[in-house]
DNA sequence: GACCAGGCACATC
DNA sequence: GATGTGCATGGT
């Protein structure tokens, strides 16, 4: 067997663990895509629950869709988002979005059902708030397309476990590890991300709980070293 | 009261 | 290219 293969045999075997212990997560907990492109740029560095807070006063005003954001001044948009914190930049970022999946009219390529253009992540990277987590949210699970979400919770995971050597753990190298060592299915990566932040909320935090970790039962390291 | 949360842009070195 | 900083609410 290949070093590859093992790598890959270790990370599904990984996932069919998290997914016994946590069932489904039923990601991303969001109605339509334009509230899930919303959502991806409002849970930057923030709770999901401030988030739905934010998403309901959106709703409430009429306001949950992108034409709708172009619409509104950014005083108006940071009034309605208060809970989700940042709220002066994230109306910025928001206004920005909206405004970008308005005029590129890339929501209507889902509605007539036709290949989304392949350089969409680098136009996504290059509007006004959206880093590469919140791109490849966006690409994951609003747009149905096999990208691997990197996040905090990922990459302390991939450091604690020693599935990477620490020399190359930034976000495209352990985006491109796990993409390249799974079978490129939106829906394993669907799951396999939002399984990551379920055990890293409840036992990988930066003050870590290791020790209740279930993880511990199993043997998964690629490298003997696992960094804390 | 401190710490943390499903980051990002920008300045500076 | 690496590292530091501002952004801000709400839960634990």
């Amino acid at each position: 067997m290949s070093a590859s293969q093992k790598r890959q045999n270790i990370l599904l075997e990984i996932y069919d663990y998290l997914f016994s212990v946590f069932g489904p997560q039923g990601w991303w907990p969001g109605e339509t895509i334009e509230e899930i492109i919303i959502g991806a740029v409002l849970t930057q560095n923030t709770n999901w629950s401030n988030v739905e807070k934010a998403i309901s006063n959106l709703r409430a005003a009429g306001c949950l869709s992108l034409k709708k954001i172009t619409q509104l001044s950014e005083t108006q948009i940071a009034k309605l988002i208060l809970p989700a914190g940042y709220f002066n930049i994230k109306a910025r970022r928001l206004k920005a979005t909206a405004q970008f999946f308005v005029t590129s009219k890339i929501l209507d390529y889902v509605r007539y059902n036709l290949q989304l253009p392949n350089n969409l992540r680098d136009k996504l990277l290059a509007v006004y708030g959206i880093g590469r987590e919140t791109a490849d949210s966006i690409l994951l699970y609003a747009f149905n397309q096999p990208v691997f979400v990197v996040d905090a919770y990922t990459r302390r995971f991939c450091r604690r476990h020693g599935l990477l050597d620490s020399a190359t753990d930034d976000y495209e190298s352990i985006r491109a590890f796990f993409e390249s060592h799974l079978p490129k299915h939106v829906q394993l990566f669907n799951e396999y991300h939002a399984l990551l932040v379920r055990l890293g909320k409840t036992y990988c935090r930066p003050r870590p709980l290791c020790a209740q970790c279930p993880l511990n039962k199993k043997k998964f390291f690629l490298h003997p070293k696992a960094v804390e």
